[in-house]
DNA sequence: TACCTCCGTTTGAACGTTCAAACCATTAGA
DNA sequence: TCTAATGGTTTGAACGTTCAAACGGAGGTA
């Protein structure tokens, strides 16, 4: 039974009043020196903690984040290093992260409701924008604190709120420059169905970086396949390009990649450079996760902490080839 | 900005006390039938959730389940799995999962000091459990609420606590058998520096379907290799293993498994049938992970909920074995 | 009639914090 | 000398909930 420290205790052991004690905590310059460290000792002696419980009630603030734990079918993913790097780093901003999950947008507003009925949290960070993503609407109707990890795909101008994100292009363009560099010349692209921000996102480096090479209008156009992401698809979207002259293939993602890889000996590159990427030689585009999830907390406390600025923040960061058995 | 409802809201609208709409919540069975119907209503019509913050204070409970996410460097784990059901299961129970990260023992204890003092979690749940674990000694002297995901390994008496895990050893000795099935009948075992609660568990499904199998002492002594994990120690260990003469492999994990493929086409069975095993077709051992999660979940809301039960739960569940290409 | 019990309900207080306002010296300005 | 301003501190109230105790009416018993 650890005994409860409360502010009124620290208080007695110091000699001052509670809202002193509170103010060395909250407001530090409000308090002379002196007692500035009396108090400081008092709180370290007794190993106070804050009550965030009752600090909340009065405040509202719970120094919560919420974000949605998800999982995909194959365990393919980059939530789960996303999500570490969100805990590590918002625990040293002073605020812990809290679950949940959720099957549609549908269900996740339903959520952030239960969520902010119950636990307040100060605010959410979602991941997987995407075309006429509710969730962002309403969230910004409410003024709520949040930050996407992903922009805001297909927003023309309203639907403006602060995000982190990885530039896919600059990835697949990074990709393809690279097989460029080993001499292909006939380079596929195999991604996802069209509509997909992420998929069409990540096509684009792959279409600019062809472009650059020969200007005069590129022989690309036949070399690309849509899929599932499945691996299956993968496999089956390889042999066509091989079979139609590609000598290279850049992959919207590791799944496919996997896929591709079957498809014979041609050069391959993922994107996420997930586990299976690195035990299989996948030569694949590395996402800074832990550094997206610091700037996600940055940007939050940016918001909830000092006056929020005018324009939301955007941020932008660049994936970095991992080279290994296939490229 | 969603305006607050809160208990007295509710009160004014179904004309009754505020005391009697947190019966209807919590005692439903004090209230008469016809003011409990009056009541559901009204928390319908406007919405009502209970304010988390504002029944900790009173009770103490804060709803919440505290969770480490760790992460290993591979990223060929099977926590991420176990997480998302956590979070699903606790949701069902009207809790919610809250995160922390810590290096080493030390490091969770005094954050387990941190979060009681600010969040007051109601409970914990601990993965990764080994001798001479010092966190569940900590929790169990302040008689905190925590289940652990693995058992506690070498605690000869007094160190009981409630625990749910995956029987390994019957993963492995299935695995085996399913070799000798084949016809196999030179069986080796790639495993982890022995003291290892997990390895040596797993090693002695392997022993024991062996010696079930020839009674008169088998020759299996030899045919055992034991790695840090790597991948690379797995495919040296599988080489020499098959120089000796072994025909198939066991492994402690995919990870491990992974190399030993890499060693020849000989049969090899991994453990956690991990995203990496399904993408390069390993047959591994699946531990029933989401059933774990509930599993948990209702260890701690016995635990939390109902009067304490005399004996700590105890729950020991099946892994399942999934065939693909090596075996 | 007077008293007790039981059931369903209400009332007051408390949980630990911070906001807003009040307080009290001390110094500055007129 | 009086008033005003300033810096540092304290006091009372409030956040929304639940515990503990009080209340009041119906029914039973003496």
């Amino acid at each position: 039974m650890p005994e409860k420290v409360t502010i009124a205790d620290v208080a007695r052991r110091a000699n001052v009043s509670r809202q002193t004690v509170s103010n060395v905590l909250n407001s530090p310059d409000l308090v002379r020196e002196e007692t500035r460290e009396r108090v400081r000792q008092a709180v370290e002696e007794l190993g106070y903690r804050v009550n965030q419980a009752a600090r909340r009630m009065r405040t509202g603030r719970s120094r919560l984040l919420a974000v949605r734990i998800e999982q995909t079918q194959d365990g393919m993913n980059v939530f789960d290093r996303f999500l570490h790097g969100l805990t590590e780093s918002a625990a040293k901003a002073g605020y812990r992260v809290i679950l949940y999950s959720a099957d549609d947008d549908r269900s996740e507003i339903a959520t952030f409701d239960d969520l902010l009925g119950a636990y307040e949290p100060d605010a959410f960070v979602l991941t997987g924008t995407h075309y006429g993503d509710v969730r962002t609407s309403w969230l910004a109707e409410r003024e709520l604190a949040f930050v996407t990890f992903g922009r805001p795909w297909g927003m023309p101008e309203g639907g403006d709120h602060p995000w982190v994100d990885v530039d896919g292009a600059a990835g697949t363009a990074a990709a393809t420059r690279h097989l460029l560099d080993a001499g292909h010349r006939r380079i596929g692209f195999i991604g996802w169905p069209e509509g997909s921000g992420v998929g069409d996102d990540r096509r684009s480096g792959w279409v600019r970086a062809l472009e650059a090479a020969s200007p005069k209008g590129s022989e690309a156009g036949a070399l690309e396949r849509r899929t599932d992401g499945s691996a299956a698809e993968g496999e089956a979207a390889a042999r066509e390009l091989i079979a139609a002259g590609a000598t290279a293939l850049v992959c919207v993602s590791d799944s496919v990649a996997l896929g591709a890889m079957q498809a014979g000996p041609a050069p391959v590159i993922g994107f996420d450079d997930t586990p299976v990427a690195a035990a299989i030689g996948l030569t694949s585009l590395s996402q800074p996760l832990s550094d997206a999830a610091v700037r996600c907390v940055r940007v939050l406390t940016r918001l909830l902490e000092d006056d929020s600025p005018d324009k939301p923040d955007h941020v932008l960061l660049q994936p970095s080839l991992v080279i290994r058995r296939t490229a």
